[in-house]
DNA sequence: AAGCCTACCAACCGCCAGAAC
DNA sequence: GGTTCTGGCGGTTGGTAGGCT
């Protein structure tokens, strides 16, 4: 025998989020820090998969996290990850550390997919970083980019577009229910240090 | 004003690697 | 050493808001 099951399957809830459950699992992380999922959902009484727990943490109730309004930069930064390491969205999460994967690739596939077929003739994943060369819009400071990223990826060490990027996040502001949850906890998350860089 | 269409995004599903027993 | 579970990841879906006719 190995361990023991997960959680119940059985009553179990799906769906949204409700502020209520999102206040109980805030407290109960504050308290106790993430990790340990399958002890979140039996300690907080919440009828939700410890999966389902982990990933409104770390998508949407995470301090640090900036969602929407992404910058040009980091249009360019996503564009560049995705050519050189495929749809691997943690990776490229990880060098945008205020930006969930799922955040990424949302936006990866809304927004970006679209623009990058309407630049190139067609999109297609085994040409994808030559017609990311080409691709008008795209292509203006692919150069710096590369320097840049490559550098990142090397090393992961300090540089101008990491300084850029790091102002842009902490300079910009975000409209989301998160604001009214790290209201309802009373400054939480503005207590909370942003997460460390990769 | 109503119905339809499109875009967006939160959340679920299934798979995998590694850890725990 | 084998079995089972956890945590993490990427793909996909369903609900809904906004725009268009």
């Amino acid at each position: 025998m190995g361990r023991p099951p997960c959680c119940d399957k059985l009553g179990v809830k799906k769906g949204p989020w409700t502020p209520e459950e999102d206040i109980i699992l805030v407290s109960y992380i504050q308290e106790h820090g993430p990790g340990n999922w399958r002890s979140v959902p039996v300690s907080t009484g919440l009828m939700r998969c410890s999966k389902s727990c982990r990933l409104r943490w770390t998508n949407y109730l995470r301090p640090g996290i900036k969602r929407g309004n992404f910058t040009s930069h980091e249009e360019g930064v996503i564009v560049h990850l995705q050519s050189l390491l495929g749809n691997r969205w943690a990776a490229i999460a990880s060098y945008l550390p205020r930006r969930t994967d799922n955040d990424i690739k949302n936006y990866w596939n809304t927004h970006l997919k679209k623009k990058l077929r309407k630049a190139g003739d067609s999109f297609d994943h085994q040409h994808h970083h030559d017609m990311v060369s080409r691709a008008d819009g795209y292509g203006a400071g692919q150069a710096y980019m590369n320097t840049e990223v490559s550098q990142l990826i090397a090393g992961r060490g300090h540089s101008p577009f990491a300084d850029a990027a790091a102002e842009v996040c902490s300079s910009s502001s975000y409209a989301s229910s998160v604001d009214n949850i790290s209201k309802l906890l009373g400054g939480f998350m503005k207590s909370s240090p942003p997460p460390p860089p990769p």
